[in-house]
DNA sequence: TATGTAATGATGCATTTGCAACATTTTACG
DNA sequence: CGTAAAATGTTGCAAATGCATCATTACATA
């Protein structure tokens, strides 16, 4: 994956973030990001450490939505930063985050920067990739039945990979979130693939037994 | 919403499609745009007409996912174009498509041409933008209820409006596809909620009668 | 303006799903 | 290695939803 800071030196990198204003904070583990920045409209970099973006429903429970490394980037799905359901949380100590106000990177004239243009490059890059992955999100959710969702799943990750096993990226309560259904719903629609003979699941390795074009 | 060519003139827009290699496609209505691109790794361009991206269910239901009106892009956020539920239509005669090789775009080192830094600039903004979108939409449709969508659609769009009123972008039946759910089921929500007093109904027009803190 | 088409509103019914609860297994970590 | 926490598997049941159907209304356009 595409990093934010690709092809741009350390030295260039000091002066990029000079030119856009941008400021640092260091954040304890377990401590609100989202908390210290004042604008709606901003851009975070993780310069050091892990952080979450952690989603909590009217019920409390909390979801991970996304998991933030070096140089990951947030603030470009969140419509609105100002909302109560999310907050960004550090998971390290001495996480470093980087924010810079999104007016200051469209509004800057200096096109003959080579390293501003880079920076632009990768911003589009990374969105590039995860407008991608929102929409195969979009794709699969949309579907009508919990059975549906699961085969748009399975189809899409076999064709990814070019063959016929789906290996979890984490649990299946993760998975069951990804797909905003019921776990124990989806385990029982599970067990009937399995029953019908579809797929064959042995730990985090689900076997497709039917042909699904996934060459 | 920004567009594709903004800041770039007539004649840098010509020295920019020759640079990115384009090649440009007219298409009659209701011909198919997808089937004379062979890449599946392309950004298109609508240069002059109307389209529409199509999707068909394995029912045979069409429903409009997007419009793409003049200097609209396409190509972004369909993971793989080579899907045989979506297709892209010309919606009007002499329809012109120009479609840019996604490799050409990234590879491309011209960093001292300001019209391409500028291209680059427009296609994160605009990436930025369906984002966005696309991150809203997925709020409202992972909330488990056809009440919770309904509830979560009216507040964001009350507080993008900063108004009790919520306008339909399009007709109820659109806003069920939207919302990924049944039509006459909505109906029947939309009914409770009136007969709730939460919501009054009139034409596109629904007024939330609870506060929701649009202000 | 007339007429066909699309949108809306309504409702019975079968199915799907979420929820709660619990037992069992796996995993993480002091 | 032992223990607590997390994940998994299962199931009954109530609630939510999709589907089919039909009547009515709004809309577009010839």
């Amino acid at each position: 994956m595409i990093k934010i800071f690709n092809q741009i030196s350390a030295q260039n990198k000091v002066k990029l973030l000079r030119l856009l204003k941008s400021h640092s904070f260091t954040f304890q583990n377990e401590t609100s990001i989202l908390s210290t920045v004042k604008s709606d409209n901003i851009i975070g970099i993780i310069a050091q450490g892990y952080a979450e973006i952690i989603r909590t429903d009217h019920n409390g429970n909390e979801t991970v939505i996304e998991q933030l490394e070096k140089e990951d980037i947030f603030g470009t799905e969140i419509s609105s930063l100002k909302n109560d359901e999310y907050d960004i949380i550090a998971k390290e100590n001495n996480t470093e985050v980087i924010i810079i106000d999104y007016n200051n990177i469209i509004n800057c004239k200096e096109n003959n920067k080579s390293f501003y243009n880079e920076f632009i490059k990768n911003l589009f890059q990374i969105l590039n990739f995860k407008l991608k992955e929102k929409n195969e999100r979009l794709n699969i959710i949309t579907k009508k039945t919990i059975r549906d969702k699961l085969l748009e799943y399975f189809s899409i990750e076999s064709k990814k990979h070019g063959s016929s096993y789906v290996y979890l990226f984490s649990t299946f309560t993760a998975l069951a979130d990804f797909l905003a259904i019921d776990r124990s719903a989806m385990t029982r629609e599970l067990k009937n693939l399995k029953d019908e003979g579809l797929i064959e699941v042995k730990g985090k390795r689900i076997t497709l037994l039917y042909n699904d074009n996934w060459i």
